[in-house]
DNA sequence: GCATCTTCTTGACTCAGATCAAATTCGGGT
DNA sequence: ACCCGAATTTGATCTGAGTCAAGAAGATGC
């Protein structure tokens, strides 16, 4: 295990958090120059995952957890019956594989939307350096309560929302986040098919290619295929939570 | 902060961990005499929620979870417009208010359908004593990982069942916790009602009483108003993933 | 550059579950 | 025991989204 005597590892500057510029979206904000030194050792390693190639599956005995340093992926919820259901998008500064925690096997595949790239957390290193550092350990935390409460604005939405009100949070969840990481939150790239979009937001292909349609004829959005512009963001705002006819 | 001296303090023995009948259920199985005695002290106090009554309410600031020793609650989540939707039923050894973590807000409503009994469990206690016992802590871990994996399957039975599969679904679920905290998993008693059931499950409560009358005239089940008996447990499983018209 | 496969759009029709509307039963309070 | 409001059941009708189908537009590979 002894790191060979060079200057610079090229390979552990590139994996280090502390040079990371996704730090404060990641794991470990707020934290100390020393402690940032300790989280550097808990990142094991870089993985690269191409388009189309899983990240991990479901099944497959949970080791790490995954921070996304670039790309997109999505997550896949498998019934036993062979349906199958998009749980998520995970984006840079996304932690995934959480799920798998609590039966140390993972629940859903991970497959990447594009070529991304991710850093290793494994838990057992995770969980002693949390150990050490309370400010990490609660920021942990705080991630996964995150998780639950996106996955309870899912519910929602899949429980109470009428198709155009779904489609509508949606594009505005990817704006918000798209912007949080500094990319134009009204003009982007939908990485996902209609379909992908459709079975994470509890529709047919169908009806998300058509309400696309109609949000474009009523100047909401301008959609050329997967490039997405928001043109009425107000309007787009208005539509989720309007017709609360489901009550 | 003195315990004023006793020698037994009947109301400290009632809230000790160490000798709840629960322990194993909860938050704390599998730990040594010496760090039983430990989680004692973390358990603040006992609350006891009067049907009707709110355990906690959106929007307000989270100090503890809550581990509820006895009752049943459900959890409503609240869309900005009024709209609400009950994301959860909860009884005896389930954990609640990990939503709250990531905000330090209470996501939701925590409501006892009856007469309840929760334990406090301070976060800022739980987390400093699970940097103490490794075996706290990534028990904790898991506990808020399997709310995220219970979450991954209700968005699957929201986004991709037909109203059938969603009912036969929760009945087999109330069935299997009522039989795992060794009540009759064949028989029991709906505290809630339709609409919260439908609510739940994205159904109208319309919906929800013609499915179990159809349930009840298939033989499947027998209800009658809140009494519920399951008189084919394999029916109702074949029911669940079979229809797999929703691709 | 062409062929092929996948993805997307749009139209016509259908149906599961919502909505509206009674009638009935239940449960808590006096 | 009786009353009253809430919860449940059941029926009739309506509608939003699913299904089926066919063509167009993009991607991918040779």
């Amino acid at each position: 295990m002894a790191i060979p005597l060079r200057i610079i590892d090229p390979d552990k500057l590139k994996t280090a958090c502390s040079t990371c510029s996704l730090h404060e979206l990641c794991l470990f904000p707020g934290l100390s120059t020393a402690e940032m030194k300790a989280v550097d050792h808990l990142v094991d390693r870089r993985r690269v995952v191409k388009r189309g190639d899983y990240l991990f599956r479901a099944g497959v005995n949970l080791h790490s957890l995954y921070a996304i340093r670039t790309g997109f992926l999505k997550s896949c919820v498998l019934h036993e019956d062979g349906r199958e259901q998009v749980a998520g998008f995970h984006m840079m500064g996304d932690l995934m594989g959480m799920d798998a925690i609590g039966t140390n096997q993972h629940l859903c595949d991970a497959v990447a939307l594009e070529d991304s790239e991710v850093c290793e957390i494994p838990l057992k290193d995770l969980e002693s350096l949390s150990r050490e550092i309370p400010s990490l350990q609660h920021h942990f935390h705080r991630i996964m309560s995150r998780e639950i409460a996106r996955d309870y604005g899912i519910m929602l939405l899949l429980g109470s929302m009428r198709s155009e009100e779904r489609l509508a949070a949606f594009l505005l969840n990817l704006s918000q986040r798209f912007g949080a990481r500094g990319y134009s939150a009204h003009e982007f790239h939908l990485r996902m098919t209609r379909e992908e979009i459709g079975s994470y937001l509890g529709l047919k292909l169908e009806t998300v290619s058509r309400t696309l349609s109609h949000f474009q004829a009523q100047g909401l959005i301008s959609v050329q295929n997967k490039h997405l512009r928001i043109t009425n963001i107000e309007g787009l705002q208005e539509l989720v939570g309007q017709h609360g006819c489901r009550t």
